[in-house]
This record gives C-alpha cells, structure tokens and sequence, in this order.
DNA sequence: CGAACAGTAGAACGAGTGTTCTCCTTGGTC
DNA sequence: GACCAAGGAGAACACTCGTTCTACTGTTCG
C-alpha cells in the first residue's frame, strides 16, 4: 500500500554499512563481514543495492545527511550570530572528544580512492560543500564583509582541526582552531 | 666490499611502492602490480621486506623523508624570518598546482587505516610531528611570543589547506590560508 | 488454500590477494 | 674453472573478495 514506508533491513543494511566504513574505511568492509554484523543474508543486500560500490555510495549519502543534521542542530542552540560562528568549534571539540572518533567520514573515504571522478569522492565534495554553503549562512547573518571568502576560511579552520586531530591525535586543535576563528572575526 | 652502498633494486622498489600508494592509496596497490610496474621479481621484494606492510611503512619513512628535505629548502628560499612563514603557503599552492598532486600521503593512508596504533598511522603521526617541529623553528627566529602556540596555529591552516584542495579540489585554499596566516602574524 | 514476497543460511564460483616456491640466467670472486 | 649471491619469470598455494545461486521459512493477502 505505502509505497514510501521505512524499509527495516534496508536502514540496518545502511547503519551497519556506515558504522563499518567510519571504523575501518571501504577496503576493509568486507561484504561478509557486512552480512555477519548486520545479521542479514548477502540475497537481502543485493536485493536493495546493485553492488558494493552502490552500497557505499548509499551509506556515505546517509551519513553525510545525518551528520549534517546533528552538527547544524548542535551549533545553532547559541543565541548570537557571532556564538554561533565560535560555537562551530565547540561542537568539533565535543565531536572529536566523543567515543569512536576517527576523523571525517569523507575526507577518509576520499584518501581512499585515487579517482577524483569516483562517486565515493563525488559524495565527499558534496558534503563539504554543504557544510560550506551552512557557515557561508552564518557569516551572512554575522553580517560579515565578504561572506563567502570568510566561510572558506573558516572551513580550512574545521577542516584543518580535524585532520590535526585524527592525524596527531591532538584534540586540542579545536581550541587552537577558535582562537584563529575569534582573531578573524576581530572579537 | 663497502656495506652501505646503495642497493639499486631496493631503491626501485621503494620508489614505485611510494608512488604507487600516492596515487592509489594501500589497499589498491597490490604486489602484482608492484612487479609489473617496478619491472622486479616478487622474489627481489620479499629480499629487501619481510612483507607488504613492512614495505609500505618503509616507502612511507622515505616519502616523509624526502618531502620533508623538498618542502623545508623550498620554504627556506626566502630573506626574512616572516618572509618565510608567508613562504609556507606559497610552496603549498606550487605543490596544488603541480600535476599528480593527489593531497597528502599521510593523511590519506592514515584514512585507511582504522587501528590508531598501526604502524602506517605512526609514520604519519611522526611526519606531522616533524612538520609542526619545522613551523615552530620559523616561528622562534620570526620571534613570537609563544612559538609552540603559533606553530600549532600554522600547522591547522596547512593541513586544512591541503584536505579542502584535495576533497573539494580547490587550489585556492592555499591563498585562503596564507590570508589567514598573515592577519595571524599581524603582518 | 495458495500464490507472492521478504527474508535466512549457506554453498559455490571466478577472480584477485599476499606469499612461497622452483628453475633459469648473470656477474662477479676465490 | 667452481662457486655463490642477486635477480628474473612464472607456477603454485591458501586465502579472501564480490557476487550469484539454491533451498528453506515465515508472512501477507486475494
């Protein structure tokens, strides 16, 4: 009858899937090991995905949604445009600190991948640019100058904090991150 | 007779391995390839590296190596101490430029691997490290108040330059940064 | 009831993986 | 000349990969 009712073992297909990716990376998932910890049979995967690369390309979408929703939502509970735009690194800062945090989804799957024209890097790029076109709102309403060219900034600041993080382990680059973030904005 | 001449076929092989997973990252670079490629026998590599892992974590050591050796002389090609801080964004932006520039090694290896103590994670742990070390010298002779804290700062923009060239594909990240370190500098 | 469907369990296949092996050639050195 | 280490070409092994297949189990609905 519905036609766009949630289909259960295709949202435990995509969980599973992301949650393997973000630990291990895309090589490392294995379609066997998709099958054991989603406690679903190959038939049901191949049933709702072509392939792997189609899967992948499925569960990165799902995560690039999910994790957009959770940090806009996080960031926008501060009152003043100017909060916000320093909250931006509060919320990486509580990211990076919580439990199975390894670095960004998208820049990780991108490493992977040497084609620049694969969907995999197609997906990332388009996340980033989401997140760029977000702060690009909150310097608008920051009422800054140059909107655009202070959200590129910015988004080197994020992008910056969070390979330090992953790559040195060095949480506190989000710290350091807001700081540069505050000089900018001259606050 | 001499022990520590240099060993030809060895150094080929580190040299397209290190090649090799540039552009296509571990998993993708297979041993066969290797061969094929290097134009060695798979007995000649198993001569020199007990295995894959060990030979990949050697052609990482050598990249650290020798990017480190070209980055720093091309830094170090400047007059003044803050001449050459600025320099450090000029050379990154050549190095975007530059055709087959695919990011950095270490950060997209360091994306494949999902166990932080692996030893491909620590090479570039290690590499990074020696990076920040470097800005930090810059920074002591430039005369900041607080070199370590500076240095952290710098090392945030370039590798937040570095993954916005690589995942959204734009070069001019790195004019972007050098902005931001300049208003850092007070410059 | 019975047809249709979504699902599990698991075997099977061909291709590719890292690794080891044998056989052959080459270029020195006692 | 005898020896031996270095190297090449490629077969072979055990394993894993993505993918497809068959056989069986419920559930739903006309």
């Amino acid at each position: 009858m519905n036609e766009s009712i949630s289909n259960e073992t295709r949202d435990i297909i995509l969980d599973v899937t992301e949650k393997l990716i973000y630990k291990s990376g895309i090589a490392a998932t294995s379609m066997d090991l998709l099958v054991k910890t989603a406690g679903v049979s190959r038939k049901s995967i191949y049933r709702y995905f072509a392939d792997k690369d189609a899967l992948v390309v499925a569960a990165l979408q799902r995560r690039d949604i999910r994790w957009m929703h959770w940090f806009t939502n996080a960031v926008d509970q501060t009152e003043t445009p100017a909060d916000r735009l320093l909250n931006l690194f509060t919320v990486l800062k509580g990211w990076f600190d919580s439990e199975g945090f390894r670095g960004c989804a998208f820049i990780n799957t991108s490493g992977e991948t040497g084609d620049p024209q694969d969907p995999v890097r197609l997906v990332a790029k388009e996340h980033k640019q989401k997140l760029l076109d977000y702060v690009c709102e909150l310097c608008t309403e920051y009422g800054a100058e140059d909107p655009q060219l202070l959200a590129r900034q910015l988004l080197i600041l994020i992008e910056g904090a969070i390979t330090v993080a992953l790559v040195m382990g060095d949480h506190s680059a989000a710290d350091n991150a807001q700081c540069m973030a505050r000089k900018l904005l001259g606050l």
